[in-house]
DNA sequence: TTTATTGTAATTGTAGCGGTTACAGATGGG
DNA sequence: CCCATCTGTAACCGCTACAATTACAATAAA
């Protein structure tokens, strides 16, 4: 998982609650990063359905969904294709032992399956559910 | 997730199949690294209680419980605490928006979410487990 | 035409991690 | 007792991944 989730995941919510179309550099001083790189996780947005973009004079960024049909499965899968993520196998393929040879296949197995709890999780909370969460007894802001 | 937690796995599985000690640079070799890695992975499995260990002449490690009492869970918290890690954070505490300020500790509590659901799924497979998988339809090798 | 914006490529800085070497301490064999 | 073999651990190197930055062409409204 990269952090490029947090800033799509971020961006938006912020998108959501307001409403309006907004620019990279607005929702990049929200995120705390620059704006380059949330242009560059919008235009994965983009590519998904996920936001609708406008370049020019008066261009940005605005939701595309209803914000309760948007799960962060969604939003992750916009962004990236591994949850848990090592790189590092041990054994070989081509060594004689079972276990030596055996070893990476079964990891990867694994990954693949923490992956998919980890999904199902992820599709279980919304954007509605995170606008909700962060302005909970808050009285709207 | 660190690749220690694969090299821990695997260096359990061979000491469980062999069923005897065995020194770092035999394990080494069959998990494809060096001893050194191999000594310091043992060294928290050691402190976890799932290996024991003899130094001197005829040292080595081996396996303390019985396969099927180790989950992969136990063996994952013995040499690491975060399986989904991602160090950046979005937004800062400090700021009036309460999205920009309330996301970091959301996302903390994401992340927390996905962890108990892999903790979960890790929990269900043992080193026997292992052991049949790599073994099925082989015969003992 | 000017200006604000997206889309994207190139580059840099940095932190994390796997690999390696080295050596002190332990322990049993001769 | 002395030596060989092993663990335990620290120190360092080098690579890779990624966040940050800069730059610029394309777009579109005023």
């Amino acid at each position: 998982m990269t952090a490029e989730f947090i800033v799509a995941a971020h961006s938006l919510a912020y998108l959501n609650h307001k409403g309006d179309y907004c620019s990279s550099e607005e929702i990049a001083e929200n995120v705390c990063t620059n704006p380059a790189r949330v242009r560059k996780v919008m235009t994965k947005l983009k590519r998904a359905g996920l936001v609708k973009t406008h370049a020019g004079f008066v261009g940005g960024y605005r939701l595309a969904k209803p914000p309760q049909t948007v799960t962060l499965r969604d939003v992750f899968y916009a962004v990236g294709k591994r949850i848990v993520k090592v790189t590092w196998r041990s054994g070989s393929p081509d060594m004689d032992c079972p276990i030596a040879a055996g070893m990476r296949p079964y990891m990867d197995a694994l990954f693949d399956s923490l992956d998919a709890c980890c999904a199902e999780r992820l599709a279980k909370t919304t954007l509605a559910d995170i606008d909700r969460a962060l302005f909970a007894d808050k009285g709207e802001a």
